[in-house]
DNA sequence: AATGAATGAGGGTTCATTCAT
DNA sequence: AATGAATGAACCCTCATTCAT
């Protein structure tokens, strides 16, 4: 290829201005949809990254692709802590549940609540770009439960799109600004739901634990 | 004429339909404000209410005067929901936590989740229309946890507050049709919540205990 | 036929009261076209008149209608004035051009301005119920412009459409609430324009001195 | 490339095209403004200027800033007319009230007319934007009526306000299409009106002469 | 005859997306 | 590759007019 051939010495630059560009765009959209919910416009994205707004377009063909690379980032990250939890649980078995509990209140700080696009009508969660970061997330979390779960200390009845979900939704932006300390009540909430989570189950759960797959609608 | 010499029972329709087309409105939106998110174009509510779209805003003024009447008129049915609670709960002590899962579940199917454009920004939770009702949920809801927790059933380190926001947010509407059984969902994470509600407490939590009005910018 | 062969004693009274509806809806229609210019809301102009908006229908097919008997009412005023201006002028000659002052100051208090539809593309000057009076009314200022002519004080390159329409144009409600004194202004603009008027012409004039029927499109 | 080989020649018209897109739509709107009132639909302007109706909204945030713009527009092209008439008036001061009447007539053609919505309630003549043209303008105009009054050929009980309050009137677009020589007549009437500002006075003016700020509700 | 309610068409404005430089 | 500009479709809301009581 053309490309290929070429000395590869030529332009590093563009490619990296490039590259710059799209890790900005994805940065302010992580951000503004947290902050304002994923229907903030475009344009404003693309101000608050600092470009034009067709360039948001050259990097990413439609709002749903925007959506989608944002999800995928934070989803990446997300994975990231999962394993570093599943190590903190493997070098000690007691600490398990305490495990994810970090690391569901570190979730958040990553913006987790940018994932939640995700659960929208027109999100396609099972787009190839996202399923092998999605299955490595889903993989890490289960991991961590399972630790959690072989230690005695999770209930059993629950899967991991219990905890993704209901996550997803404690987490989730408001619309609007809103609330000055919301952050402080995500992290209270979090920990309740945690609590809820923990062995022994002090109640029975109606309906079935489920992955992600289970949610969609066909 | 027909409508002299019929006798009354004929129709007492005029102000009966503009009555029933509010009704119907407001039942529209508070259907549609769980399945789409309290930003569905107001022509479809009036739509799905089988009205033209002026007729909504002969009844409201604006959208926002919508979204606050549906949200008095969750209100209303969810506090008459606690308040029962109130009741089963004075009847057998030990039933109080009872009562308040049951509250909780009940709530979902009025359609609590349409309750939740109270959190947006541009939604003023002390407007005029809402005090009395707000002030009675809260009551209400407030009196059901004070029976919990002098059962000693409830964690002593959360307020109603805290339920309210976590309710809404767990049972939020997704933008877009989305999850087929996100219901079944809901009501498995509302279990596992109340569940880390439940004395005793199994974590200390971040923050504040908080009333709703702790939440506003002030 | 019918109505008139039943015998007419039965009932003046729901006429009466209709009467009395429809002078109050020209009446509040002539101020609002002078406040606000005639393209208020009909809603407005019948609370105004303390009635319901469907009665405005009754009494006038459509907007067009009632405009076109704001007109009328004013016209017909408006030519009584101008009646009264010739007495003056033929009791003494000599006043023939204060008498021309006189009226033209008390149109404006007649609401004149509610007569600026009548410029408008959508207005029809030579409708039927109409002639009558704009009829009368042209006679009459006609008159009252003649008189002042005769007695040598009015300048004769002028004909009665410039008068009505600069008279129009000069005492025209201005769009929004506007200007606190306008009324004020009105009086001297008044005045400036008829000392342009008096004789000896200070100036030749452009143009064709003009009746209202040169004004029309064809 | 053919943009980089062609000589810098071939188009500077990007920022170009916009800034001809601006002017169009000034234009159009100017003109509109004169024929059908200045709330015409700015769908209208656009479709006149020859653009999509969002790229009205792109140059002008809302209604109110076209107004503006176009206001400032004309008020800049009469208080060039006004000027050259003070070169005029000082060049002969024979020729002062000549060179006043050239102006007001001039600026008939000038479209002066698209400036009456400067009258409106809705129109702020102390906006930003407009401060130095209204100051130039008032300046100029007032020259003019000094250099005339000086002359001892212009009434002294009248101020600039009373021209421009009445020149506004008198230019007046009226609502809807309406008279197809009414451009003739605004010249006959203006020229009476001219009649009436010279000295001496002909009559004694009710009211007080007022600049534009006078006329504001304050 | 009078009314309150209903309605559809239309205007202002925003925004995702495309175009031309 | 990047950008500013352009666009049309969509939404909110108003208003003249019609309907049913």
């Amino acid at each position: 290829m053309d490309t290929a051939t070429a000395p590869q010495r030529r332009a590093p630059r563009p490619r990296a201005d490039a590259q710059r560009n799209r890790e900005r765009i994805v940065a302010a959209a992580r951000e503004m949809f947290v902050e304002y919910g994923s229907d903030v416009p475009l344009d404003e994205v693309a101000r608050r990254a600092g470009v034009g707004n067709a360039t948001v377009y050259r990097h990413f063909a439609d709002r749903a692709e925007l959506v989608r690379q944002v999800v995928l980032h934070v989803t990446d990250r997300v994975a990231d802590l999962a394993e570093r939890g599943i190590a903190t649980a493997d070098a000690d078995e007691g600490a398990a549940f305490t495990a994810l509990r970090t690391f569901v209140h570190a979730a958040v700080d990553e913006r987790i609540g940018a994932m939640c696009p995700m659960l929208a009508a027109d999100f396609d969660p099972f787009h190839p770009d996202l399923l092998d970061a999605r299955e490595r997330l889903e993989q890490s979390i289960e991991g961590l439960m399972e630790r959690a779960r072989a230690a005695g200390q999770l209930r059993t009845d629950i899967a991991v799109g219990d905890l993704m979900v209901a996550l997803s939704q404690l987490t989730r932006p408001l619309p609007g600004t809103a609330c000055v300390n919301m952050d402080s009540f995500i992290h209270r909430h979090l920990q309740l739901f945690l609590d809820g989570l923990m062995a022994p189950a002090r109640s029975e759960l109606p309906g079935e634990a489920a992955t992600l797959e289970d949610l969609r609608q066909d």
